[in-house]
DNA sequence: CTCGATCCCTGGACGC
DNA sequence: TGCGTCCAGGGATCGA
């Protein structure tokens, strides 16, 4: 599931790997997630790859002015141009020998001038292509916030703090900040002890303030380790990441918070699972937390006694009551 | 302004 | 083993 991190490791292999080579020809698969194939398929061939920049969770592979077809460009097409690139869901993108067999749910494949494709694979198709000339560029990427690497500790903390939204569903907000997905906003949360459902507005400036520190320390390190691997996310190489080794609150349901020992429990808010630990982030009044499923309960008590056998766990056991009933 | 619901899509997990 | 059902989730959109 890419998100700023994995983007940007998606991006930096590329970068690596493709930069400065010239598209030749397009194939295309299935195109329902392309803005406009047509366009795509036309504007494409001749143009040399410039740059590559990460937008939040975009790709944005920067390319010259078409050569070689003189005539066949009009306006902006004869102009540099950007490939937009977002890889949703299950989204990759990765050079690959030409005369390799394409996997399954390879539906962009684009000939470079070395003999390779850069292909992309999506199997759910909740990513998005689109060829865009400079100024619906622009307009495009006016729907954004800030970087969330970027932005200022006031700045971030003036953003969250004037909207009575949850804060979670801000930090999820492309429009408050780009890049941040499910993932990254409940190990921020979990870092800065701050319940997802908590209203922006309700935070203190110092949780505000310690929110911005975690997201930033976060997503650093998420960098660094090349990103989080759930279930399908490969870089540009074709490597999984390693950050979801050092996850703390995300997909941990009935594990023990790596804190205090308490049951880290789930919720939905904003409309997504939400991971948290009912200790550390004190839930606003009425919040109901999910009953942890059987399978996850049996495992969880298990644990508990464990630890009290050996003498760990401390308060291991407050938190696995349901309050959502 | 903020919310939840619904849709898009497929593969994997789970229950029987 | 196999089959059906549910869930995952980023984003757009719509109605309350």
């Amino acid at each position: 599931m890419p998100e700023l991190p994995e983007v940007e490791t998606v991006a930096r292999g590329l970068r690596q790997a493709i930069l400065g080579r010239r598209i030749l020809s397009v194939t295309l698969g299935k195109t329902d997630f392309i803005d406009d194939p047509v366009a795509l398929e036309q504007n494409l061939p001749g143009r040399r790859i410039e740059a590559i920049e990460r937008y939040g969770k975009f790709m944005l592979l920067r390319l010259s002015a078409p050569n070689g077809t003189n005539g066949r460009f009009h306006g902006d097409d004869a102009k540099q141009a950007s490939l937009l690139v977002h890889l949703g869901m299950t989204g990759q993108m990765a050079p690959s020998p030409a005369e390799k067999p394409r996997e399954k749910h390879t539906h962009v494949c684009l000939l470079l001038d070395d003999g390779r494709e850069l292909r992309y694979t999506d199997a759910r198709r909740f990513g998005r292509m689109a060829y865009l000339t400079e100024a619906p560029l622009a307009e495009e990427l006016t729907r954004f916030g800030a970087d969330p690497l970027e932005v200022s500790k006031e700045e971030f903390v003036k953003r969250i703090r004037e909207r009575r939204a949850r804060v979670k569903a801000l930090l999820l907000d492309q429009s408050v900040l780009r890049g941040v997905g499910n993932i990254y906003a409940d190990e921020s949360l979990w870092r800065a002890k701050i319940h997802p459902a908590q209203l922006g507005a309700k935070l203190a400036p110092k949780q505000a303030e310690s929110l911005w520190r975690a997201l930033q320390e976060i997503l650093r390190k998420a960098i660094v380790l090349r990103g989080s691997s759930i279930s399908d996310f490969l870089d540009a190489e074709g490597e999984p990441g390693e950050y979801q080794r050092r996850h703390r609150a995300y997909g941990r349901e009935g594990k023990a918070c790596q804190r205090c020992s308490t049951a880290i429990r789930r919720g939905i808010v904003a409309g997504r699972s939400s991971y948290f630990c009912p200790q550390c982030q004190p839930a606003p009044r009425g919040f109901a937390v999910l009953p942890l499923p059987p399978r996850v309960a049996r495992v969880s008590a298990e644990r508990m006694r464990k630890a009290r056998r050996t003498g760990r766990g401390g308060i291991g056991m407050s938190g696995t009551g349901s309050r959502a009933r």
